[in-house]
Parts: structure tokens; C-alpha cells; sequence
DNA sequence: AATGAATGAGGATTCATTCAT
DNA sequence: GATGAATGAATCCTCATTCAT
């Protein structure tokens, strides 16, 4: 019939729209931060009518929030392929720096997002309460990779929670003294420095 | 002379009154965000008018890059003291975490703003115009702490500039996972950590 | 079908719209100058939000220069209306005083609004950008008929740019010492007064 | 004694301060115009505290008008000195465009603030009460010279008044459409021009 | 006499959001 | 579904004026 193709085809419109605000919106926070963005700028940027990403979303909140969540997803998904054929905890602990490299060489702006909502308590909050259970599990395997690491005698006694952060912040730290455009090499080339020197600052001796 | 008392209280009322601006502005700046924050909410909270605030810094953007500026002097400050008898490198290195914990655990906001115009091009260009000059001798020193152990065969040869930067990325990730209120003795702690790790990274076996 | 109908009347009320901003505009820059005139005052002559005068006009600026266009182009129908059926150089600028007076009696704004802009350097600037295209082609026009009257012998030899000039001044004097409200048939008089004396003063003997 | 030759000189600078900010003020205004002219913006160009400005004088607005009559008295007094050997009526008319000339190409600026506040109801309201007195006289002096001209069946008989208003509006005009720099010759030229126009345009063939 | 300092009031402009269609 | 149009509220900044000294 008819209709099923006419609705197949609106769906598929309706989410190209939404995926081209999603891009426009990240560009633009991403470049301009949260409150340097206008939803008219988002508009214009994702060429809609201004009153359709409120059609989309409910707020410009939800819409961050939305675009943040589409990041980390996509981040994770980078994180598993990575780990598909890993089984060595240091080994896949070692691979995380770098595909933060390649997320950053591809997503600069979600670096700056990140480091922008961390700066903002309110926002930050707000992100937190969605986007939270999302990245917690992320975190607990993380720490469990280092707990295993631990009880196998590989790396030195530490707490486990406090190895994830420093190795959060080496990893967000890319974005905190890098700007684009930086050529891709040149991160893969400081994910491994990061990872030598970390790994090597806990292994046991 | 009466004269002479008149200017000098004149003078210390004026301080003060930068100074109580400068806190206000610190304050808010660091909580909200440069754009969250409005010179309303700043003027109020320093317990002046809002034209005040435009009798002693010219714009909004020059009262942030004050309140910066008085934050790095600070933390510089700070840096020096704690090398005064301190002449090996990797001591001088070790010394930098503890500074930083010691730093965030006054003026968290320090860190939020750091992290803030680190996330926003239009400012940080702005900042880093002005404050670059104050920040890079000390970024230089530091450089040069590493070289000097490099040469001295106390640490592993990398490039001074990459270290540097991580080292930097593993100070203000303080700022990224840590929100007040912490207390003192728990950043002194995490600094030590920190330290541990990334010396015993570098270190020469 | 009603969509066009839904559009035409759209379509009118958003010119009747702008043509309340800009008849509000006229009135209260006219009445207080550009710098006295505040675009809240604009808004709620025109029973508009204030945002609203930026939806239709990007700045102050450019709602004066509208404004002020609009004028021009109506004198210059109006002066056109009065030359239709007239071929002798000599009556067709004896009209113009008179279109003058016809134009001030029912938009004395215009004049106070033309002598303000003349009085600021860079108002002046501004508006002479835009609006220089629409002025110069009948200044030309009028600067001819001076030409074609003297070739014709009928008028002195005169440099007719400064007899353009003096012409013009003549017809914003009534601007100058005429403060409504005025009759029409005052004006009139003073318009015919006008075209006597400075006819009479250039015609040949 | 001492005393004296102080008092003097206290004197003595309190009338250069005046004469200063009388001059930054005619400056500023006549080129920003009212609205545009900052108190600060007077205060700079004079040199001189802005709280010495309203030790002087009590208001901007007062300012303002005390600049006016400054020029005003001027312009007078250049009328007076160019009608001292004259007796004859057109010939001392004849003189006015002359004098405006001169006092235009040493003062663009009181022209422009004529007109700026010709077209500012509230400021020309101001205006008029404190300085028609000093206007009035010399404005019924040149009636008078109509009317005896008139009375000599040197000119045609027009209302003296209209003839003073449109005479007005010829020296006026020098302001609206010749903008500084100008060349003092230039003006020169205009006024006779002016001059022959309108003299002969109302004189008796 | 002169002025540094302080500010209330106001002005241009932006923006997230709503609503009628 | 999609959007043009409208706006209240907020924001940065300016300025005439005052006041204490």
C-alpha cells in the first residue's frame, strides 16, 4: 500500500531532521558553549525553522543534554570495538587513551562541551541526572579492569576509584591543551605517551 | 598632615572595593560560567552598584580577565614558595600536584573558570592574549625542570613540551572530577597520588 | 483555496505592522531626535513589543534609515504627481516649494528628523550611504531644469549646483522657523512666497 | 598687596576653565550633538574633572544653552562691526549672509547645533526662553530694515516677518547642505551669491 | 575651588520560548 | 508536522548627576 511507503519515507525524515539538529547543535555548543548559543543559531546552522527544534525538543537543555548523550554513546560503542578481541585488563585499559585520540580527532567539540557543563554546576546537574547511568556502568568496568589488574599482581595496590579519575583527566586532559585543528597522528601519538607513562607510573615493579 | 591620612584611606577603601569585586566576580564567575554570570548578580553580591563595577574594569570581559589574572599571580605565587629551598628537579616536579591541591582547595573556582574558557574559543583567545605572558615563563620553567632531568638521567627521555602538558591535564583534572566541598586533607591525598604515578611514569629504571 | 487567503492576510497584516512601526518612528524620532528617542517608546507607540521592532528591523539604525526612505520616496511621488502635466523648466521648479509645503504640512517630522540627522556627523554618514542613491538622481533632475532654463535664456547664468543648493535651503527653512501646528494654507502662502522671491531672483531681466 | 594679585589670578584661571569647557563643550556637542555629547566626553576635551563641570554649570542642559549664547553674542557682534559705517538698509542686509559666512567657516559647529536643536521640541522649548531675549532684538532690528526698505519703495512690499524668515533660512542653509571643511573663500562666494539672489529677488524693478 | 568616586535610571539588543495556523 | 511571527525578561553598558573631601 501507499501509505506504509508514505510513512516509512516521513520517518526517515523525521530522523534526518533530528540527526541535523543534533549535528548543528553540537557544532555550535561544541564551539561556542552552552549559553554563547542561541537556538537561533542552531537553526539556522541545521537549516530549520527555529520553532522545530522545539518541535524536536522540548527545551535548548534537552536539547544539550541530547547531543551530549548521542556522544558518549558513540564513544562507548568506539570503546567496545576497541575491546572486542582484548581480554588482558592492562591491554584493554592501554587502548582507552586512544580512542579517546580518535573520538577527540572526530569530536573536538564534545571535549569542550564536556570541560564547558563540568564548569557550570547547574548544567552539570542537570547532565548528570540524565546522562549518569549511562557513563556509571562505563566507570565500574573501567574500575574493575584495575581491581582484576590489581589482584593479578600486575600493578600496584591503589584505590581503584582514584586511578579512574587520573586516568579520566589524562584522557579529558586532551582537550584541555589541545585545540583543533590538530592533525589525527599527532593525538594517536599522545594517547600513547599517555598510556606509556600511566601504565607505567602503576605497574608493579 | 590630615592630608596625607585622608589619600592613604582613600586608597584603602579603594582596594578594598577592587579587591571585594574581584572575590564577587571570582565567585560567581567560577560558578556560573562567564556567560551565565550577569554583572548584576556580581555587582550584588560585591555590595556595589552595577556602575561601579564599570568605574574600575571597562567590560565584562576585562573583569574576568582580572579576576583570572589575580588567580594565576596567586597560584604562582604559591609555586614559588613551595620551591624556595627546594633545588633538585623532580622534587621541584613533585611539589607542583601539592600546589594545585593546595590552590583548588581555596579557590575551586579558579579551576571551574579555567575549565570553562578552556571550552569557549572566543574567550580563551581574549584571556590568552592577555595572561599568556604571565603564564608562559612559569610553563617554561617547568619545561626545563624535566629537561634538566632528563639530562641528569633521572627520568626517561620524552619531549619536555608533551610532559609538560600532561602533567598540566593531570592538575586541573582536580578541577574535573572533584566539586566542592572537599576537604583539604583529601586533595593533598589525591595530589600525592597523582604524583606518585606520574613520576614513577617517567622515572629512569 | 483558504491557504492563500490565510497568506494574503498575513501577508497585509505584516505590512500593516511595519507600517506602525514605522509611523511610530516617525513621530517620536521627528518629535524627539534620534537620540532621544528610545526604541521602547517606539514600540509602545506602535502597540508592539519591543522585540518585535527588531524582528522587523535589525537595529535602531536601520529603522530610522527605513523610515527615512520611506519620506524621501513619498516627497518624490508627490513631486512627481505635481510635475505630470508640466514641460516648462521654470513652473516645474516653481512646483517644488509648493510640494514642499504639501509635505511638511503633513509630515513635519520628516523636516525635524532631516535637520537632526544633518546636525550629527555620523548619522549623517549613515543615512547618506543609503540613501544617497535615491536623492542624487532627482537632485540631478532638479540641478537640469536650472541648466535648461538658462540655456533657454530665461534664467541668470548660475553655477546650478549652488543654485540647487539654495533652493533646497529655502524649502528646509520652512522647517526651520515653522513649528506645528501650522495650516496648510499658511504653508501655501509661505511656499508661493518663497518660489516668487528666488524666482524673481534668478529670472533674467 | 598679595592678596589682590592672588584674587586676580584666581580670577583669571576660573574664567580660562570656563572659556575651556565652553569651548570642549561647543567642540563635542557641535559634532556629536546633544544627545551624543557625554558629560565625560566634555570633561576629557576640557581637561577638568567631570565634577567641575557642574561646579560651573549647573546642568548639561545649562551648559548647552550658555554655549549657545556664547555664540550667539559672538555673531552678533561680528553683525554690529560689519554694520558700523553702513546706514542704508539693503546694503547692511546685504551684509548678514556675509557675516554668516564668516562666523561659519570660524564656527561649523554652532550651525549644527542650531539645527540639532531647532529639531528637538523639549531642548528648542529650553532654548527659546533663555535666549529669545537676546534674539528678538536682532531679529525685530532686520524687520525694521525690510520695512524701511520697503517704506523707501526699495523693495517690493512683503510681510517683513516671512522676508526675515526666508533671509534666515538662506544664512541657515549654509549649515545644512555645506559641511566642514570648507574653505572660508567658498563660504564667501556662497553668501554674495545668496545675497544677490535674494535682494534681487525682492527688489522693486 | 576642584574632583575622584559612586550610582540610579535608562537604553539598545538578544534570546528562549510560545502560539496560531 | 513545521514554522513565521511575537514577546517578556534579561543583559551589557552608558550617563547625568551627586557627594564627601
Amino acid at each position: 500500500m501507499k501509505k506504509v511507503h508514505l510513512q516509512l519515507r516521513r520517518e526517515r525524515e523525521k530522523q534526518a531532521r533530528i540527526q541535523a539538529i543534533l549535528e548543528a547543535g553540537l557544532k555550535i555548543f561544541g564551539s561556542q558553549g552552552y549559553h554563547g548559543t542561541s537556538m537561533d543559531a542552531i537553526a539556522e546552522a541545521a537549516e530549520l525553522g527555529k520553532a522545530t527544534l522545539y518541535y524536536y525538543f522540548k527545551s535548548k537543555d534537552e536539547l544539550l543534554l541530547a547531543i551530549l548523550q548521542h556522544g558518549i554513546l558513540d564513544f562507548f560503542e568506539r570503546l567496545d570495538a576497541a575491546w572486542e578481541n582484548v581480554s588482558d585488563p592492562l591491554q584493554k585499559l592501554e587502548a582507552v587513551p586512544n580512542v579517546g585520540a580518535e573520538f577527540f580527532a572526530l569530536h573536538p567539540d564534545y571535549f569542550k562541551l564536556y570541560h564547558y557543563l563540568t564548569a557550570h554546576p547547574v548544567l552539570r546537574e542537570k547532565a548528570f541526572q540524565k546522562l549518569h547511568p549511562l557513563i556509571v556502568e562505563k566507570v565500574r568496568l573501567i574500575q574493575s579492569l584495575f581491581q582484576e589488574a590489581m589482584e593479578h599482581g600486575l600493578i600496584e595496590v591503589f584505590d581503584p576509584n582514584e586511578l579512574t579519575e587520573i586516568f579520566g583527566s589524562l584522557i579529558m586532559g586532551m582537550g584541555l591543551f589541545t585545540h583543533p585543528p590538530v592533525q589525527s597522528s599527532v593525538l594517536k601519538q599522545k594517547a600513547k605517551l599517555i598510556a606509556t607513562i600511566f601504565m607505567n607510573g602503576i605497574r608493579k615493579k
